[in-house]
DNA sequence: GCACTATACATAGTTATACGAGGTATGAAG
DNA sequence: CTTCATACCTCGTATAACTATGTATAGTGC
């Protein structure tokens, strides 16, 4: 984990936000494919991959999967699949809910930031051979 | 078993941009920073801190600018100021625009992916309270 | 001309992330 | 009962970013 240090108990700095978004899109990412509804493992994976192009591994969710249901943004329950073996279905919290919402903004301001950037970059395109 | 990229008609991408967008977003923000002249190493971290809310400190960018001018993506020269001490001014090289420019494209898919992940929650915002 | 300060460049060491490669468990099919 | 397919899980590793610190140069006060 890595959100919290020594911090008080309320002491959110949303410059920490900023660092965590640069690393942990994924995690948000993860957080996003749950908006709608709950999804099971490598659903989630499918999910993304048809979604956003973002391709992740099984040895990438999980962990993810695990952090995120330890500090209570999402719960699981183990559900009987008709043909097949049980699957555990993620469901996204209040506060896994309202935890998305502020990394979408963040993640907005920030790529908003970065495509300022890439602006004249990308205005060349046009004159490149 | 597992084995996830089983897929011979992918073939092999240049390189995986979007797995190195994720961590190296930073990278392309150096590079995009001398996208319009050079700068030096402090100066860089000025800019892109006053352009897009992005802040670096000088353990990260120097070994940045190290790691890009090894591979050849930008060329360094130290200039004598007037009032004060040598700087090392950096500048783009054609493969650095190259590169800026690949990686710009790819970032903005990158980014339009995650974007339209995060519609539904940014929708629900006037929602909220 | 010697400390003191400010600017700028540099790097060693720590931490965290994403991933690859394997392992476990369940049920279906042969 | 062996094999296959699906699904979940975890350890080890490479790499990236950051913290903290060190070095070098030059101007300022005495």
């Amino acid at each position: 984990m890595a959100i919290q240090r020594a911090l008080p108990a309320d002491g959110d700095q949303p410059d920490r936000w900023e660092a965590q978004l640069r690393k942990g899109a994924v995690e948000m990412a993860a957080l996003a494919s749950l908006w709608q509804g709950r999804l099971y493992g490598l659903e989630i994976i499918r999910f993304l991959e048809s979604q956003s192009q973002l391709a992740l591994a099984e040895g990438t969710i999980y962990p993810i999967l695990n952090r995120l249901k330890a500090e209570g943004m999402l719960t699981s329950e183990w559900v009987e699949a008709e043909a097949g073996h049980p699957r555990k279905y993620y469901s996204l919290t209040d506060a896994g809910r309202q935890r998305l919402r502020q990394m979408a903004e963040a993640w907005t301001s920030f790529s908003r930031g970065l495509s300022h950037l890439l602006e004249s970059v990308l205005q060349q395109q046009e004159k490149i051979q």
